[in-house]
DNA sequence: AGTTTCAGTGTACGCACGTTCACTGAAAGG
DNA sequence: CCTTTCAGTGAACGTGCGTACACTGAAACT
């Protein structure tokens, strides 16, 4: 017998590991991953501090694994918002109302996100950092399959920025206002995006001063 | 005799609490105002570190004068911007080279804001937050003098929040680099206002379909 | 049945932290 | 000239931190 019911050894650990990730990511949103410390971790586990380590090196190194499961979280929601329809018109308003469910189901992974990418320690920055242009990449060939003729490369990349730059000050505005039922930072969100969209639809049929 | 040439009493402490604020802004850059130990900065400054609280009663109260110079920056930014032609067309390009300029330039200050904004003590953070909103507003009317006709006040915020947010992802990306010539940064942060500015100009005149 | 593996324990260490308190000495003021 | 003010000193405290080390006991393997 190699496997039991819901006892074996490496469940047993997988559970604790979890343990772990979800005090950690729990604890940061007061403090921040920089302001945590490994014996609050332990203690709201309900291990000893030294049996930390069994799992991870370093906080450090627990916080690329949160880095990991929060950049699942936002694929997933992407991965919503593509099934359903890619209907022209419907597209702004499916995107709004999946990034508020998202922000507001997974809100720890969100603040992780928007927390870490600024503040904390130089790993886990860089590690957010590149997983976020990586999202912006992924969001630019998605762009290029909507009908969006004479685009370049680069001009669908910096529209790809200026989306996630700004759906992610929408999530920071719903993660400010937890209690607040959200319509308004819907209905502002929705504008945002339209503007940009607009924006995009008379971009390169108008302005052809530069070159 | 109450003054005298450069050592006055109230001179020597002013000068001691300057060193202090330099050296919480330089320090910070590393570890975050959240991980910041007054004993560090009394170090830095050469002082003992009781003497800290002669100047500040907590790293909080710190932090919070250091919003106030980092926004004196900011604010003073935008005035150079305005200071010179508000030439429809040529807009575009100072905005950002003076952004470029001034990030450079006052480095800790933006340094400072963009990592405060979301990490951090609850205090300091909820400043950052005000203190945006607030020149989000103060951009807004900015932008109600420029002729847009049959802009609502709402719409009006709106695109003011699409540019500022803008306008930090550009500054993050110019402090992500310090070493590089941004020439390219500056190539792409132009293409991201033309493109708001192309949406703005073709927003009330284009999209009757909500209302 | 006997041995190995290893998640978790418990103690102990040296260190940096915020804060207290009584102090010093020079500038400011009478 | 004598007194008050106060920026900066220096020693001491209790606390929480990361990490080391030797350990235990049950699951896994032979």
């Amino acid at each position: 017998m190699t496997e039991a019911g819901l006892s074996t050894r490496g469940e047993k650990k997988e559970r604790t590991r979890r343990a772990i990730l979800d005090a950690a990511l729990r604890l940061s949103e007061e403090t921040g991953l920089g302001g945590l410390s490994l014996r609050q971790v332990a203690k709201e586990v309900g291990i000893v501090p030294t049996a930390f380590y069994r799992h991870f090196a370093s906080i450090d190194e627990l916080g690329l694994a949160l880095v990991q499961e929060s950049f699942s979280s936002l694929r997933a929601m992407i991965r919503d918002v593509r099934r359903g329809n890619p209907q022209i018109e419907e597209i702004v308003d499916r995107s709004v109302q999946v990034l508020d469910e998202h922000v507001r189901g997974q809100r720890a992974h969100f603040s992780f996100i928007a927390r870490e990418r600024n503040g904390g320690s130089a790993v886990v920055r860089a590690a957010v950092r590149q997983e976020l242009a990586l999202f912006e990449r992924e969001l630019a060939t998605d762009l290029a399959r909507l009908p969006m003729d004479h685009w370049s490369a680069e001009d669908l990349h910096i529209l790809s920025r200026l989306i996630v730059v700004a759906m992610i000050a929408v999530a920071e505005e719903i993660l400010e206002l937890p209690d607040r039922e959200g319509s308004a930072i819907r209905d502002r969100a929705r504008t945002q995006l339209l503007m940009l969209i607009v924006g995009a639809l008379n971009w390169r049929s108008r302005p052809a001063e530069e070159k």
